[in-house]
DNA sequence: GTGGTCTAGACCACA
DNA sequence: GTGGTCTAGACCACG
């Protein structure tokens, strides 16, 4: 049975990226951060696409492209899960990593706004803890 | 007159965010950071499309938006410069929120990744510093 | 009775091809070579399935489908056998025209791929040596 | 202008290979062969689409796969042409390893049917002039 | 004009 | 039940 798949995926309709990256980006993290393993059974393209209101071809391709970069397998007839050789379970520090470029995209626009650090680490810390 | 376009702006045409997107985006900050002031006259779309290597018709699109929104006017043979109205010169704190939306996708992405707060606050600090 | 399975079936799971189909063009092939001739026994479901790790489902279906296509019957108790009325033992020119598509596929690729009839041939004459 | 598109590629809608891959392996080959050289522009979505009576996301499909492979690139607005660094004008005995797949398959066939290679390479010799 | 995305719905292939 | 393919048609983004 699946775990709470509104609540395991969440996507943003109004956004300008395109729903099946959405899809993409968010189980390569989860991935990434451990919280699926190698092996463990993906909820089924059907299930994704009700819960979250989607066409089933939407979260398909998420799916089939999440296959071709190798993070998931197919097994015949019997859906989609993590593949057993997935690079999973990164350290902290490696999780880190695929944070950078989103961070160094905010610090370019900081610097444009000339912003100081200061305020920018006090925002972010807010928004961080609204978040929690 | 012309500063150095080139260095001005900085475009990543590989980048799934559209050139002009980019353009408007980066004038809105220069602006709102008084990088660029009231009656400052902008770059022709001639010299900005080829010191960066762009269809001009992108540029004049970007340049179009921003006179739509009020940043820019255009004089009649004089070129496009940074309306008198424009809202220039804002607070540090009206710019951070202009920031906002870029740090709350980065916090989104943190908590994906299951990155605890104060790692995430202590490379990005680590990023703005390298910037600087 | 069971000839060596294994060995009497090769099929590629990783393939494209289904494996159902596999089996079933395997089959035909191997009737109509003679190499499985009237009455003769097939090897029973649960033997191929597990000789060839497969689903037992996957088996039956091809099984099912020979003898809708009239070349397995079912005896009851006895599992199945290649039927008496099967077209057994074609001549080799009925034989050949079975693998003409096979060719014409081929014959196609290699027009795309700009070869000259002689390359072709030599390769396919080296290939079939290979095999032989 | 585009060159006669129909022409260009020829798709089998009975095939149970699917269409978007038979697009795909065909403009491998087409490429491979130097038919098409880097730099070249490819037709339209839409294009082939029409001259081939498919709907333009099954093109699309094939073109964005292609893309994904380093084969072709998108030109924002421009449309899709082969790449620069697609590796093109391969030699003949490079476009020959190619085809071995294809072949080899015809080879186990043959063998299945029972055929003796003269058999298959007169009937092959046959095909080949037929398409000439 | 170009390609990209998404939907709704149908049908197929596989286990 | 699973995923895959295709269609028809709409709308968007880009140049």
């Amino acid at each position: 049975m699946a775990t709470h798949t509104a609540q395991l995926f969440s996507i943003t309709t109004g956004s300008p990226e395109p729903i099946y990256r959405q899809l993409v980006e968010q189980v390569r993290r989860l991935i990434a951060a451990g919280q699926m393993a190698p092996g463990d059974g993906m909820p089924s393209v059907r299930e994704v696409a009700q819960a979250l209101a989607l066409n089933p071809m939407t979260v398909s391709k998420a799916y089939s492209l999440l296959e071709m970069e190798g993070l998931l397998t197919r097994k015949r007839g019997m859906g989609m899960s993590v593949a057993e050789r997935a690079p999973s379970g990164h350290s902290a520090a490696e999780r880190a990593e695929l944070l950078r470029p989103t961070l160094e995209r905010a610090a370019l626009e900081a610097r444009q706004l000339e912003l100081d650090p200061d305020t920018v680490l006090n925002l972010f810390t807010l928004i961080l803890k609204e978040q929690a």
